[in-house]
DNA sequence: CCTAGTCTTTCCAGTTACTGGAAGGTCAAG
DNA sequence: CTTGACCTTCCAGTAACTGGAAAGACTAGG
């Protein structure tokens, strides 16, 4: 398989599959005689493995140690939930975050008329210190 | 004002202070015969105002954007509305994804025993393709 | 067999929004 | 007069890619 054959299988970007082995993330693949990468179904699973952990917002590092679990037939599942625990408080955060961004933010857009004027809530509010 | 209270005042880093003026997002400030540089308090309600549209979320690009409303005096509210309303979608989609992504990794560690045995759900489930 | 078009390679640079750190000048207190 | 806190500039690094140039490889059509 081709790198373009093996990132679309994985759901990455040819450049991102090719930076993930740069990095030493992922192995690097096995070269054809003409230099082209060329990968199996191991390695498309592995990728698309860290493709997932990326989209629940795990970092790189974290997805190095992850990758290392996932390979490792010795791991204990408590090593997992330990990292997934904390990557679920932090989305909890960030949640709570983005709620109160959410309120305040719709709360001046409310108060906004939108018209021609230049009287602005929303540039008020803004200006308003919270600290 | 010196940088250091400035930024205090201001509620930002003295390095994103001076950040901030040499990508031209703020005016250059005056200087001190001795170089230091002072500020006074419109520049600081604009750093302040800067520091809370990043809060909201806004890029430096639409702080840019929003500052030049924010002393335009002839600017109409309409276009300060559309650029809130924008952010606010955003903000409303990135919460739904935030909300999958929880429920999906909750699951996960919710089916796990989190023991010492190499069996684990969250492994199994972010091996799972979604695609 | 040639050619056009699509892959693929490497390498370098740019992105976003800062942040860290070194080397050195300035200022106020004791 | 020396210490220590501030200030300056400049260079480099971060995260995680992404874009693009230049050049080699493969495939199908004529």
């Amino acid at each position: 398989m081709n790198i373009s054959a093996a990132s679309k299988a994985a759901g990455l970007p040819a450049k991102t599959v090719r930076y993930y082995a740069d990095i030493g993330l992922v192995p690097a693949p096995a070269r054809s005689e003409s230099g082209y990468r060329s990968y199996d179904d191991a390695s498309v699973r592995k990728l698309a493995f860290v493709r997932r952990a990326r989209e629940f917002g795990f970092s790189i590092a974290e997805c190095r140690e992850l990758l290392g679990l996932y390979e490792d037939r010795q791991r204990s599942s408590a090593d997992v939930k330990r990292i997934a625990t904390r990557r679920l408080d932090e989305i909890a955060l960030k949640q709570k975050e983005l709620q109160s961004l959410h309120d305040e933010l719709a709360h001046l857009v409310d108060a906004c008329r939108g018209d021609d004027r230049p009287d602005c809530p929303i540039i008020d509010g803004l200006g308003k210190s919270t600290r």
